[in-house]
DNA sequence: TTTACATATAGACGTTTGTCGATATGAAAG
DNA sequence: CTTTCATATCGACAAACGTCTATATGTAAA
């Protein structure tokens, strides 16, 4: 929903800790109490972190009961890299190779 | 040469500045002063910013007479992208296709 | 309706960061 | 050697950031 680009992504991942929650909460789901004493920090640390990783649409999160899982967008952490790449690599980068770029040459 | 992780690529781009230095010097070489006036920013600033992205090994420098011309280090942002899909979506990106992983299921 | 528990938000505090003007460094020209 | 020009470094300042404690919100149990 929100539009995140290269630096809302780069400005969300530019941190130690946000970095350890989200290899925490990567392919499963993490209740905030167990992300706090995984990493330890507190738990409102925990919960500010995730409120930017929230901003930024990198973790997903489900209510249950008193408790909420978070688990880390893996997709969108791919269509952040690739738009990267696109932008800050485009000599690396073909987007599909083109099939007329070489008998078009004179 | 040096040791560039997750956190120091994401830090180096978590900066909406030091990306339009990026875009201005991706694919050519252009000198810090060129820099300064495109996007518009003290050269002071600029030179700043150029050891932060050279730190990161995101841009490399040719010295000419007295200026010098920096040009982005494409593979760079490559690899780091690299890395950061394979440690934060491993399940999105194989790590090439697994010939036995079918037929060794039970 | 209380009580207990999990998470979110608010406020405070020290640290880091981005920007600038002033100045140092270094290389070519006169 | 002195001057000029391009870049790098320094010092200051405000803004942004990360962390904590205290508290509010909301849900389930007693």
């Amino acid at each position: 929903m929100s539009i995140v680009g290269p630096v809302e992504f780069a400005k969300a991942m530019a941190d130690k800790t946000r970095q350890e929650i989200m290899r925490a909460c990567c392919c499963q789901w993490v209740s905030v109490g167990e992300l706090a004493s995984q990493i330890k920090m507190t738990q409102p640390t925990v919960s500010h972190h995730l409120a930017i990783l929230r901003a930024a649409d990198l973790v997903d999160v489900r209510h249950e009961g008193k408790q909420s899982f978070y688990t880390l967008n893996q997709s969108r952490v791919v269509a952040c890299c690739g738009q990267i790449m696109t932008v800050f690599a485009p000599e690396l980068t073909a987007p599909a190779t083109n099939v007329i770029s070489q008998e078009a040459l004179p």
